[in-house]
DNA sequence: AGCACGCCGACT
DNA sequence: GTCGGCGTGCTC
């Protein structure tokens, strides 16, 4: 019997940015809800949603108790598993718990709107666990035969499935070499085991082949998560995921928080892309969670990449992941040449009038010629977005620039739509207005855009080849799901001829007719302010490279450059993989930098420039004593710096980097920072923590 | 995140 | 005099 007098102590989350649980007596004479459950309490002078996060002991100190007003399931919300992983989150990316709960949930859950919780409750109420097996049988088995690496991938896999055991698998495996069918066999032989799988792709719409394939085999076991949703959907869909009507999710990044319990298989496809770390508040590596849940869960993780990233690659070569190589069938491999050209003018003035553009070299030039001629397809890689990357004026030198961010506007001629409408547009805020031919600072009519992107090639191109039909692939062309899809159909069917387009070419799809790939400007990548440049360069050139040539007819891969003497492209042309990841990891060994060393960036952003820099400065002394006190100098303290941008969204942005060989003095460096900030700066200046940053931007 | 409190500028 | 700008601080 419960006793009378005594009331029982609930700890509960809410979405704001404090980073404990708060504490809440029950009424007397009820229980308190099971941890993941919702509860209604007082807050302040309002009222908000939490998350029961288990029973509390005591009565901090100084506080006046408030009562739960209501508990809103009566099962709980959230399953054990994504509790777990959601802790481990707030403490190892030193993010508020209740912000951290708040990213993984469909919008809308946490509202403390009357109506939406009555309609999520009365759902809740109606749904009944199903069994794990209740589609199994309906859906198509394949019957492919397997090839040797497949087979001893599920040999190694299925075992730990049946045996509930944690196994990291890092598959590398090159295109075409049959990874999805490893996947879908491991995901069958999953739900057979009773148990369910989550299945991670980069970006859903350049993955729609492997996705098709998941939906057509598992049928209606398979809920996709993907970025076209209603937030309305979006709920249904974790519902419909929580309740065990579905067993097998296939989604983006955010999916690794999918509400799963039990389950026994995780997949990330692609690996090594830079989509699955977030860049914005909660800033997680989907691909760590996903390891991080597999452990916790005893499950099979199976990480797939014909270019794995280099911290995988470590991972397996020190023993922590399974290394499965799968290479090519020789039956297909017909391995690309891959070309370098340098574009430096060597002192050489250009001609006057010439009737080739810029982005366009004579070889390229060259090379697209013959493979047109010979009724094959081209496509054309370049990194930037536009028509022209910047717009000044020649008469009294004024740039064009983004008036909330330190950068110059990029000049469209086809802004969103079809509507020839000419714009300057930042494409770090969205901030855009109508390009007009006067300078407003002088009012002269000598107005010049500058650097070219996508948009400019594609106009070049129409005007080069006018009787061939071009195709654009970017951000802008690509707005809707149905028109990306239109566009790769296109030149699939041959009826687009060239191809020109940003990172989203790489991705996926492989075109039958395509036989020439040129690199327009392999640089942009290789000179981001990363420690992983050259890497993703790597990868970049290694996956459009993957495009030409395929079936029975040679490809030719032309990459024009300004830096040919970097390291990257001598292991390019000789597609070196091996050779390439040995430099590399000398190199960041040498510099303590990731995979060897760790980093944390500490970004420091507000209104106010100088308070903003007296905060970094200070954040960055304190983080010298505490390095000093912790790891007897092992944590290194790089900064304060201004951020590669210093403003972007009308806020300055100073940065302070930790970097260490020995994890622990690292973070407890960074926690000395962030749990005693308020003491010493000022709320008007906001801290960022970006734990294993990919991007110094 | 909200929401209140408080401390300085331009108004009926 | 006070209306309101937003910088600052708190929420069990």
């Amino acid at each position: 019997m419960r006793d009378r007098g005594k009331t029982d102590l609930l700890n509960v989350v809410l979405p704001l940015p404090i980073p404990r649980p708060l504490t809440y007596a029950m009424e007397q004479g009820t229980s308190p809800p099971s941890a993941g459950c919702r509860v209604l309490v007082p807050v302040g002078r309002r009222r908000m949603v939490g998350v029961a996060w288990g029973r509390a002991e005591v009565i901090p100190d100084d506080i006046d108790l408030r009562t739960v007003i209501r508990v809103l399931d009566p099962e709980p919300l959230l399953p054990d598993s994504l509790m777990e992983l959601l802790g481990w989150i707030s403490a190892y990316y030193f993010y508020p718990i209740g912000k951290a709960v708040s990213e993984a949930l469909p919008p809308g859950l946490l509202s403390a709107r009357q109506k939406g919780i009555d309609k999520i409750i009365s759902r809740h109420r109606q749904g009944r666990a199903r069994s794990l097996h209740s589609d199994a049988w309906e859906t198509p088995r394949s019957n492919l035969r397997l090839t040797r690496h497949q087979r001893k991938a599920c040999d190694l896999v299925f075992p730990a499935i049946e045996q509930k055991r944690y196994l990291p698998v890092l598959l590398h495996g090159v295109t075409g070499s049959g990874k999805t069918e490893v996947y879908l066999r491991a995901a069958r032989h999953c739900l057979d085991s009773g148990r369910r799988a989550l299945i991670m792709v980069p970006e859903i719409s350049m993955t729609a082949q492997t996705v098709g394939r998941f939906t057509s085999r598992f049928g209606s076991d398979v809920t996709v998560l993907h970025s076209g949703l209603t937030d309305a959907q979006r709920r249904d869909q974790w519902k419909k995921i929580r309740m065990g009507h579905s067993n097998c999710v296939v989604g983006t990044r955010s999916a690794v928080f999918a509400p799963l319990d039990n389950i026994g298989l995780i997949v990330v496809d692609e690996e090594h892309d830079p989509s699955y770390k977030q860049e914005a508040r909660l800033r997680y590596h989907a691909r760590d969670l996903a390891v991080v849940r597999a452990r916790n869960q005893d499950a099979v993780v199976i990480l797939g990449s014909a270019t794995p990233s280099s911290s995988s690659l470590l991972n397996a070569r020190a023993g922590r992941y399974t290394l499965l190589e799968m290479p090519k069938r020789v039956a297909d491999s017909s391995l690309p040449k891959i070309e370098i050209v340098d574009r430096r003018s060597h002192g050489r003035r250009r001609q006057g009038k010439t009737e080739t553009p810029r982005w366009l070299s004579g070889e390229l030039g060259q090379a697209m010629n013959h493979t047109l001629s010979k009724g094959e397809q081209v496509l054309l890689f370049l990194n930037r977005r536009g028509y022209a990357s910047f717009t000044y004026c020649m008469d009294c030198g004024h740039v064009f620039k983004c008036r909330n961010c330190d950068v110059s506007l990029t000049y469209h001629q086809t802004a969103a739509g079809n509507s020839r409408k000419e714009s300057l547009v930042c494409h770090y805020c969205g901030y855009s207005v109508p390009a007009l031919p006067v300078c407003p600072k002088c009012g002269g009519q000598a107005v010049q855009a500058r650097g070219y992107g996508t948009e400019r090639v594609a106009s070049d191109l129409a005007g080069m080849f006018p009787e061939l039909s071009i195709g654009r692939l970017d951000r802008d062309t690509a707005s809707s799901r149905a028109r990306l899809e239109s566009l790769l159909k296109a030149f699939h069917s041959g009826e687009i001829q060239i191809l020109v387009g940003t990172q989203m070419v790489s991705k996926g799809h492989d075109f039958p007719g395509l036989t020439l790939v040129g690199v327009l400007w392999a640089d942009l990548s290789l000179n981001m302010p990363e420690f992983h440049a050259a890497e993703r360069t790597f990868q970049l050139l290694m996956q459009v490279a993957g495009r030409a040539g395929r079936r029975d007819k040679p490809g030719r891969v032309i990459i024009q450059t300004y830096m040919p003497d970097h390291y990257v492209f001598s292991y390019i042309t000789s597609q070196d993989f091996e050779g390439f990841y040995q430099k590399e990891f000398s190199l960041r060994n040498a510099l303590s930098y990731p995979p060897y060393g760790r980093l944390i960036n500490l970004k420091f952003s507000g209104k106010n420039k100088g308070k903003v820099i007296d905060a970094a400065a200070s954040a960055s002394s304190l983080a010298r004593s505490l390095a000093k006190r912790m790891g007897g100098g092992s944590v290194e303290i790089l900064g304060p710096a201004p951020a590669p941008m210093v403003r972007l969204k009308n806020r300055y942005r100073y940065q302070v980097l930790l970097k260490s060989r020995d994890i622990k003095a690292l973070r407890q460096v960074c926690a000395g920072l962030v749990y005693h900030d308020a003491e010493f700066f000022p709320g008007s200046v906001r801290l960022e923590v970006d734990v294993d940053p990919l991007s110094l931007l």
